[in-house]
RNA sequence: GGGUCGGUGCCCGAGUGGUUAAAGGGGGCGGACUGUAAAUCCGCUGGCUCUGCCUACGUUGGUUCAAAUCCAACCCGGCCCA
């Protein structure tokens, strides 16, 4: 490939798609080395809207990219969309969104922010929060509150209803004849202005991104700025190696998550995805994936990413207690999770136990999984969910087992 | 606004007066097998300290011994027309 479109190696990583290739005068990668040569910073925009209030791994690629770029001197814009939000980005959603109160937009854009490393040094967090010349953290209500209906008609001009129609999701809600609410095609346009108000230079996205970032970069040429360029980033896969990583799914692992609870989710993932949690979630040598068995690929893989955010120490504490448990040692097991009998009122039967711990989310559904063989007591299983314990010292100390996942010891 | 079709459990989807907590599929959970993977097979899949009780088929009210099923009004959506 020419030389001129190769990206530097530290961004190339793991990227899908990065558009446009080339333009008039500049390649993207031309840009890039313009820019380290004479030391201009990029402004390198990724937004986020603060609609939950975990981030998962999957969220952590864009992270991990944009910190890529902080390292290398340029600027992180990290545009919490407070406003945008409230309306809901129609992206991968197959109806309506719920509208969110300002409130609960707040709440959720500081526990991001938290889980992004803000308040640690750089070494410690995902984001370097503390170079002040590169990190730039804005609210999309700063320039989108104050739009008056002129300038909104202006941005619904720059669009068609085509092009709307076009964007896969919306294509496919007109489609399947699930209403598709006016507002909602003002998503688009308004992430794009975002562009316009920071002036970007780059955009981060997923690859469900295109679309919005293409509008960005329309709106850009409108308000006579320079448009900026897209890098989009695979999707994850989530643990069930079928669909993305997304809360909805139940499939994700939480950055806040614990080492041990981390760890045993990515060790089992399915094998399909082991290839994809390499490259992006690692900084590995893919070249191992030829080489080792998918055990092992799966146990150095979980390894890895839980030292990301837990150190080396607690990863491998994590990994040795993991096989510990399969082992059936649980003697030698370190640190398990414990859990709190203080509430409990003895004598207790055994399904109402686990209701009352929050174990599961019902106790019919307590009852069945104990009649399914589906819980152990120290290795053994338990399978009448009328089984008494008279008090709390029959059970303290002792090992609670649920299916594969879960994993407690009783305290006091 | 008019016409018309439709709204069933996590999702899709049967069911047009009674043994319907509601067929079937998907998904999920648990078990066996395995590499704590995949595939396959088996079981479970509304709630409740549960030999029983309660809540459920858009909402509310009505008919009936009995309603997801009949009637009325209302709410929501699709399509066609304006």
């Amino acid at each position: 490939m020419d030389e001129k479109l190769m990206l530097p190696k530290w961004l190339s990583r793991g990227i899908e798609e990065y558009f446009p290739m080339t333009s008039k005068d500049q390649t993207f990668a031309e840009r890039i080395y313009d820019a380290e040569k004479n030391n201009r910073k990029l402004r390198v925009k990724l937004g986020i809207d603060p609609t939950g209030t975990d981030i998962h791994l999957g969220h952590s690629i864009l992270f991990k990219k944009l910190r890529a770029f902080q390292d290398n001197g340029h600027i992180a814009v990290l545009i919490i969309g407070d406003f945008t939000a409230q309306i809901g980005d129609p992206t991968g959603k197959n109806k309506t969104r719920v509208q969110l109160s300002e409130k609960q937009v707040n709440d959720n854009a500081k526990t991001y922010l938290t889980q992004l490393g803000m308040g640690k040094p750089p070494n410690e967090s995902i984001l370097d929060f503390d170079s002040k010349d590169r990190i730039e953290i804005r609210y999309n209500s700063e320039w989108l509150k104050g739009l008056n209906l002129n300038s909104i008609i202006e941005l619904m001009g720059s669009a068609t209803v085509s092009q709307m129609l076009a964007k896969e999701e919306f294509n496919k809600r007109y489609n399947s004849q699930i209403p598709i609410s006016l507002h909602e095609f003002l998503y688009p346009l308004l992430q794009g202005y975002d562009s316009v108000a920071v002036q970007s230079d780059i955009e981060l996205g997923g690859t469900d991104q295109k679309f919005n970032i293409a509008i960005g970069r329309d709106l850009q040429r409108h308000f006579k700025q320079d448009p900026q360029y897209g890098i989009l980033l695979p999707i994850l896969t989530g643990l069930d190696g079928i669909k993305k990583m997304s809360k909805s799914e139940f499939n994700t692992v939480g950055l806040t998550e614990d080492s041990l609870s981390m760890y045993s989710k990515l060790e089992k993932v399915p094998d399909t995805v082991i290839p994809s949690y390499f490259e992006l979630l690692t900084e590995l040598d893919l070249s191992v994936l030829k080489e080792e068995n998918p055990r092992e690929l799966q146990r150095r893989m979980a390894l890895e990413v839980t030292t990301l955010f837990h150190g080396f120490e607690e990863a491998l504490k994590a990994q040795s207690n993991c096989e510990k448990l399969f082992l059936g040692q649980k003697e030698e097991v370190g640190e398990i999770p414990e859990i709190s009998l203080n509430e409990i009122v003895f004598p207790v039967k055994f399904f109402y136990l686990l209701s009352a711990l929050k174990l599961f989310k019902s106790s019919s559904e307590s009852k069945r999984s104990i009649k399914g063989g589906g819980v152990k007591i120290d290795s053994e299983k338990i399978l009448n969910p009328d089984m008494t314990f008279d008090t709390k010292e029959d059970l303290v100390g002792k090992i609670l087992q649920i299916g594969k996942k879960t994993i407690k010891r009783f305290e006091n």
